[in-house]
DNA sequence: TCCATTTACTACACAACTGTAGCATTCTGG
DNA sequence: CCAGAATGCTACAGTTGTGTAGTAAATGGA
């Protein structure tokens, strides 16, 4: 009957599981993008996919361990961009040309695949509880990297710790700058305001 | 009956209009402070002041409305703190002076109100976007304050507006830290760090 | 071709929260 | 001391989201 037919949906294509919980993790990333870590459900996240909720309990247990899925994808990716786009040299001693190196190839790490950086430049201070554990401690060991840097570049008798906290903030916010207004804070902006910052003292202090 | 004595609510005390606002505001600070802004809720709130969801409704429309309060509440004694603790003069263009002044006086800011600084910290991202917005008024008015203390410590050739940012991030993520844990991050520790990464050259850029 | 398996959908029960209508209690002024 | 105004409570209906059992469709091998 055409009651049927109108009220009965039409199947979605069957996928097998591996492919089927990328496209989940997919239409969660487009949800967390567009509203925020707030308008995610499963079954925000279902209707996003095109599919039940059934199916999304299919591939996760709930909606924690999909968003930790999610994250733990996102996260990978987008360390190997960052460790890519950090200097390698640690002692160099010259912050000025480590930073000159550096700014440029994180802006366009960032232009590259502005959703995922959104997802995790977001990510800071809410999420669910478990999931903000891991965030935090991929958080840490990029701060650890940056805690070298840091003792390369400025010696060892600056408080590299600190430093590296305030690295990174700084860095989090500049993120968060360009991904807002591109035209505005350019890559050689970013990095000229920051050498012109502490690049009046170019030695190492040792 | 012993049953309806049982069963019955016992009347929590009558108090005006105006109390019973601010009330609720404590009530409301508390749980975010419990539960993050996540855990936020009517009924959350009504729980914690000891009263019934109808007498919450009684003194705000809803829940927007009502965090709306809180923040205006909470960001008045936070901005009159800050602008206590910042220094003054900007004509000084002496930036480890203008630090070490400035330094030790949020340190202790933060400690005096934690309740209240972790609230607006933690804001950040999160809350209902109406919310959001003049949290983010305020934040600019901040910046503004420490856009022209960066201009008159560190002169005009300085890319200030950039600067700011960077600044702004910092403080806030060293108030976190001073929070979590005040033993480690000490006034004379942060402050000492940030005089030691631009004071090697103390003079003034013009 | 046809049946067993895999995969998706429907429907239901449950839980947390919102917002409101109507009743109960307390308090206060005459 | 006793109405009636002010204030709080109970109860209900509606919404959104969770998680699961049972049913229907698609798919691949015999």
């Amino acid at each position: 009957m055409s009651d049927q037919a109108r009220k009965r949906r039409p199947y979605a294509a069957r996928v097998p599981m591996a492919e089927r919980r990328e496209q989940l993790l997919d239409a969660a990333l487009q949800v967390v993008d567009r509203d925020g870590y707030d308008g995610v459900s499963i079954d925000a996240i279902a209707k996003q996919a095109g599919v039940t909720r059934p199916v999304v309990y299919g591939a996760f247990d709930s909606l924690g361990p999909l968003l930790m899925a999610l994250l733990e994808r996102q996260q990978q990716r987008a360390l190997m961009q960052l460790f890519g786009a950090l200097p390698q040299d640690l002692e160099d001693g010259d912050p000025a040309g480590l930073i000159r190196q550096a700014g440029p190839a994180l802006h366009q790490m960032l232009l590259d695949d502005p959703v995922t950086w959104r997802a995790i430049l977001q990510s800071a201070t809410h999420a669910p509880e478990a999931v903000r554990e891991r965030v935090e401690a991929d958080r840490e060991q990029v701060r650890l990297a940056i805690e070298r840097l840091v003792t390369g570049a400025l010696g060892r008798r600056t408080d590299a710790e600190v430093l590296s906290h305030a690295v990174i903030a700084m860095l989090e916010r500049f993120g968060q700058l360009v991904i807002a207004d591109p035209e505005r804070f350019t890559a050689e902006r970013l990095t000229e305001a920051v050498v012109a910052l502490l690049g009046r003292a170019p030695g190492r202090v040792t």
